[in-house]
DNA sequence: CTGTGTGCAAACACTTTGCAGGTGT
DNA sequence: ACACCTGCAAAGTGTTTGCACACAG
């Protein structure tokens, strides 16, 4: 799936911004804030970063992630089926607290809660926080 | 609890502001941002507001709670056992998305996930967003 | 009395809005 | 051609830092 594709199955007009926007997202794939992505694209307003991605989160090509650092950070939906009033993201997303990194574990899905059903359920975040694959296996060489 | 007890509990000293946050937080009874308790407290700085959360944080009297909306939010925790290093607060918390208000379920904890175990998990956040009962009783009210 | 807490000023970081001009279709 | 997208400027909101004074223990 390339940058042009999903503009154009979203019906968005295929433009340097939102193409290299969707490029970082595509090479990264992790969860992205405005801040991260400015810093990987030299050619592109700030204002301009901020509404594409509110472009993207209407049109169901990004959705948001929690993140306890102050900054909204966003991912790309894996299903084609995402749009603004339908998106399906219940995975867990897990931010490693050594290299600051956000990734999405698709094929781990949130158990259900039984809430309250005096409780109207709308949407439902989970984010774990710790030491992610990569960052655990060198400093276990470090200690090696 | 009181407010002084809390502090001295903690061996923090017992100004003003401090406990005036601790009331705050224990009559709400709901997770609040510095902008919210701003809004409430009128004869403390804001600065001192920032200080005082980072210091309860950090003495295991408040913990972070995520939000979707940009400002961090802090509640606190129910068991006296915390402290800096040693946080238990697995329960599930409840963003209403009418009023707006976030609160603490302590009695709905967060289901065991099952982890890759080549991540090393450290902190599980788990945030539902809807409509709260009260404002869901209002709305069914409304229509009827 | 001493170390810690507070207030003020200022800076920093993230995000939104308004408007003029440029571009994709 | 027209609607939509972009860049710049500016302002709004949330958070942090430095320093001098005030206060709890």
């Amino acid at each position: 799936m390339t940058s042009k594709e999903i503009l154009s199955a979203h019906s968005l007009r295929n433009t340097n911004s939102r193409s290299d926007v969707l490029e970082v997202f595509l090479q990264k794939n992790s969860a992205l804030s405005q801040p991260e992505l400015e810093k990987e694209m030299h050619e592109c307003d700030r204002v301009t970063i901020y509404r594409t991605l509110a472009t993207f989160l209407d049109k169901g090509i990004l959705h948001k992630v929690l993140d306890d650092a102050g900054a909204m950070k966003y991912a790309l939906c894996s299903h084609i089926h995402c749009s603004k009033h339908y998106h399906s993201h219940d995975h867990v997303h897990f931010k490693c607290n050594l290299c600051a990194k956000t990734i999405c574990l698709e094929n781990l899905h949130i158990p259900p809660i039984k809430m309250p059903n005096t409780f109207l359920v709308q949407e439902v975040n989970l984010l774990i926080q710790g030491v992610c694959d990569t960052c655990g296996a060198a400093k276990t060489e470090l200690i090696a």
